[in-house]
DNA sequence: GTAGTCACG
DNA sequence: ACGTACGTGACTACC
């Protein structure tokens, strides 16, 4: 006999869950009647990955029944206060019945009770007979239920990641047993189910209560036992309020229910009832899953594209292909800079033209059409083809479709740089992606057979072809064409032309400072073995803290996961307790500039003595670029020591300069313009240095002159904080005041920049609304997480909701003179190269005579770039050196 | 592969 | 009561 396994699932918390997860994409879920499906696609979903993992042989969906039920009776306010379920979720729960029972599942729903009930009995009844069970909720009361033969599976986040509770791992989480919970959520109340527990006893205290007394009801009967306090009397005054809350936690395991546990047996689906119902859904994705003759759900079939091989000979028929024509250059290795060149495809609406034999490609055939820009193209990352084919000197041209950046403009969480990942998101299935076809790491290889190649590289060129048109509908219904087109398309070309030329590094400057680091890093050492009396390992923050906090006892400042913090924050508190801490700030100082500028730099010099990094422009979650091998936004400024790495970035040629130009304070200037505050409007455009007048208002000040630096310290601090979605406790430990002053500082700066206030909770509300946030060329990001329960997530969505206007519209206001720039160097006929982009700052070499041109016309760009309500400033600054660039 | 730390805007 | 500043990438240690 085989061992029975029930799974029991808690419907509505899941269908939730569901609903919320794919939020996002509500509008994109609907049939031809206009049901919504998101909750029930996502549901689908998620149930089968459950049913894979835990292979059950009986299986119930619980749901609550109604409003009302004998928890409301006892305590009217119950799961008060809720906002109703929103209608584009009520209408899916009728279908979503019919889906389970296209499915083969048992669901039940029982007057008076709630899912809970059903799911506590039934769990008792098959435990009683020996089964083994697997509870599925969002709701972590739950986990009361949990005992040696059945689990408690609560999802994390998202949908698909679960957390399993076992009564060790409740013991482990909480310090309690399974069944102390109710005593818990007992004291302490619960929020959203709107009961209220003792009051001021939170989690923490209710745990600490019971680790002492075990129970409510012993905590009651040794009462007298405890100190006086606020809180006994807080306890002795609810301890009716403490009761009835344990009883509406505690899950009923007697619930009156008329289903038996066979009843719940999972025989599978119905294969033509769930044909029927996945059709009128219209998820034709999971249609194609299913294998309708012989009934049973199989792996993607997949409908290969088929494909002609080109050779010498047969190039002709290019000529005939339909515009718009996809292409794909193959590289398997991320840096197209360096990778090989495995094969490429060209081809249009069924007519694919695949290759290995890269100098094709050279031939006048394929050559012409690939550099006339007349001849329209579609492909997956322009600037990666653009490279590839730049290290074979052909100017790709003419290229109007760019999957990937399609699909990040429309969702910036999707940044994955997989085709074959990325058409999934857009539910299409048609083609593998490169993981699968390739593998991953050191096993990352072209198959073996190569009709596989082949069949992959069709398959990818016609995804291309197939999500065009719909993600370009996407795209303009998202009002974010022209963000598409105008902008993120040409800044591929200007993107890719930077990293081509690349910026010269002076190896013999940087092998100098090695040695010299090399020395001082060695007496340092030295110096700290001294003092810690033993060697070790300075690098390693686990031997460093026994040195520290166990060997030498130094006060413990900040813990981290696993052990103690030596950050440098912890590290600036203990300066006064021992003369080792400042010999350790500065070996981590120079062994940071020596591991990662002077070496990681070194290794990363190509044989033309330049560095060529590549931008990534589709991973941000704001719209800002960022860059990797190397890292050129990170070069260190701040601090003198590391800022003369700068003195190893030179110009190309002799008697050229380095020439830099940078927006002044832009993210406030964006805020002053999109919040319309007056009061900041007006510092911007009497050219007022913002942070001493934020410093005069927030401490009503009269005149400039009374501000002194700390004042302005601390104002700037705040001038950062609004701009990062402030809070106080944020605010405090950046500046070392305590959370009530901080949370002065900003209400005296809501008082005196009154829109700016008025704008932080609008944006909020917008994101609440529409679940996204835009920038001014309507880049947009969605925070799902902004309805969360969780306090974290929540706030971290609302905090997101702020600073993404601000940082993305400052990063499409560079992006647009980066274009506008290239354009001007082009038209102009300068020498002058653009190199980097950092974030606010233009980087550009340049012949001696061209730089007093470059000191008019690149600021000018870059502050009429857009047209805000307030001016924009741009300083410069030029020098034989990156180093000895200063305004 | 993850965590801790630190470089930048 | 909750426990944080926003956005990144690279290096080292350790499992």
């Amino acid at each position: 006999m085989t061992a029975k396994k029930l799974l029991l699932i808690d419907g509505n918390s899941l269908m939730f869950r569901a609903f919320f997860a794919l939020h996002n994409a509500l509008d994109h879920f609907t049939n031809h009647d206009g049901l919504h499906t998101n909750a029930i696609y996502a549901f689908k979903n998620m149930l089968e990955t459950v049913i894979k993992q835990e292979q059950p042989t009986h299986i119930l969906v619980a749901f609550d029944a109604g409003k009302t039920t004998f928890r409301t009776v006892k305590y009217a306010n119950y799961k008060g206060g809720r906002a109703k379920m929103p209608s584009e979720l009520a209408e899916q729960l009728p279908y979503m019945r019919e889906f389970l029972d296209s499915y083969g599942i048992k669901w039940y729903e029982l007057k008076d009770y709630e899912a809970d009930d059903i799911i506590g009995t039934l769990a008792k009844e098959a435990e009683a007979v020996g089964f083994s069970t697997t509870i599925v909720t969002g709701d972590r009361d739950l986990t009361q239920l949990t005992t040696t033969k059945t689990t408690v599976q609560v999802t994390v986040k998202g949908v698909n990641q679960l957390e399993t509770y076992t009564p060790a791992h409740v013991k482990a989480k909480l310090g309690i047993e399974p069944g102390q919970i109710v005593d818990l959520k007992g004291l302490m109340g619960d929020t959203s189910d709107n009961y209220p527990g003792v009051t001021k006893v939170g989690e923490k205290t209710a745990l600490k209560l019971l680790t002492q007394f075990d129970s409510i009801d012993n905590l009651y009967a040794h009462i007298d036992e405890l100190k006086q306090s606020k809180m006994k009397e807080n306890l002795i005054n609810d301890k009716d309020q403490a009761y009835m809350s344990r009883d509406l936690a505690r899950i009923r395991t007697d619930a009156p229910l008329k289903v038996q546990l066979d009843d719940t047996i999972y025989h599978g689906p119905d294969q033509a009832k769930l044909i029927e119902f996945y059709k009128a859904m219209d998820f034709n994705a999971f249609l194609a899953q299913l294998d309708v003759t012989t009934g049973t759900a199989t792996p993607q079939m997949q409908n290969n594209a088929m494909y002609t091989l080109l050779n010498g000979d047969n190039l002709d028929v290019l000529q005939q292909l339909k515009q718009p024509i996809s292409l794909i250059i193959e590289m398997l290795d991320d840096n197209y800079h360096t990778a090989t060149l495995d094969g490429f495809v060209l081809g249009s609406e069924g007519h694919w033209y695949v290759s290995n034999d890269i100098s094709l490609l050279q031939e006048p055939t394929i050559k012409s059409l690939l550099t006339d820009a007349a001849i329209k193209k579609s492909v997956f990352d322009l600037k990666r083809t653009y490279v590839a084919l730049n290290r074979l000197d052909i100017k790709l041209a003419g290229v109007d479709f760019d999957l990937l950046l399609a699909s990040y403009l429309l969702n910036t969480n999707n940044n994955s740089n997989d085709l074959g990942e990325i058409a999934r998101l857009h539910d299409y299935t048609q083609v593998e992606t490169d993981e699968a076809v390739y593998g991953k790491g050191a096993k990352r290889q072209i198959p073996a057979d190569q009709k596989l190649f082949f069949t992959h590289l069709a398959n990818k060129a016609r995804a291309i072809t197939d999500l065009r048109l719909p993600l370009s509908d996407q795209l303009k219904q998202h009002a974010q064409w022209d963000l598409f087109i105008d902008l993120e398309m040409p800044l591929a070309i200007v993107l890719a032309d930077m990293e081509i030329a690349g910026i010269t590094v002076d190896a013999q400057r940087l092998t100098t400072m090695q040695g010299e680091f090399k020395q001082r890093l060695a007496q340092i050492q030295k110096n700290i073995y001294e003092i810690a009396g033993t060697e070790f390992n300075i690098n390693s923050p686990k031997q460093l803290s026994e040195i520290l906090f166990e060997k030498l006892q130094l006060p413990v400042i900040k813990k981290t996961k696993t052990g103690y913090s030596t950050s440098v924050d912890v590290l600036e508190k203990l300066r006064s307790a021992s003369p080792i801490i400042d010999e350790i700030l500065n070996y981590r100082q120079i062994s940071k500039i020596q591991s990662t500028y002077v070496e990681g730099l070194l290794k990363q010099i190509h044989p033309d003595h330049k560095v060529h990094t590549r931008y990534l422009q589709t991973l941000t979650q704001t719209g800002r670029l960022s860059s990797v091998d190397p890292n050129l936004q990170n070069i260190p400024a701040r601090l003198e020591e590391g800022r003369q790495i700068r003195q190893a970035f030179i110009p190309r040629h002799k008697d050229w300069e380095i020439f830099s130009s940078d927006y002044s304070q832009v993210e406030l200037r964006v805020l002053a313009h999109i919040s319309g505050d007056e009061n900041m409007q007006a510092a911007f455009r009497e050219n007022r240095d913002i942070h001493a007048n934020t410093a005069m208002k927030i401490f009503g000040l009269d005149r400039p002159e009374q501000v002194t630096p700390n004042m302005r310290r601390q104002a700037k601090a705040t001038n950062f904080g609004i701009v990062y979605g402030i809070s106080d406790y944020g605010l405090s430990q950046n500046i070392g005041i305590t959370r009530k002053q901080a949370k002065q500082f900003i209400e005296a700066y809501f008082e005196q920049y009154p829109k700016v206030k008025t704008w932080t909770e609008a944006i909020v509300q917008t994101a609440r609304e529409q679940g996204y946030v835009e920038t001014l060329l309507h880049r947009r990001r969605y925070l799902p997480d902004i309805h969360s329960k969780n306090f974290n997530l929540r706030s971290f969505a609302e905090r997101t909701a702020m600073n993404t206007p601000i940082q993305g519209s400052a990063a499409d206001i560079i992006k647009i003179a980066m274009i506008q720039m290239a354009q001007k160097l082009k038209a102009e006929k300068l020498q002058a190269t653009m190199l980097l982009q950092v974030h606010d700052e233009l980087i550009f070499e340049a012949p001696k005579s061209e730089l007093p041109i470059l000191e008019k016309l690149v600021p000018s760009v870059m502050d009429s770039a857009i047209q805000l309500d307030v001016p924009l400033k741009v300083d410069s600054g030029h020098g034989a050196t990156w180093y000895d660039v200063k305004a």
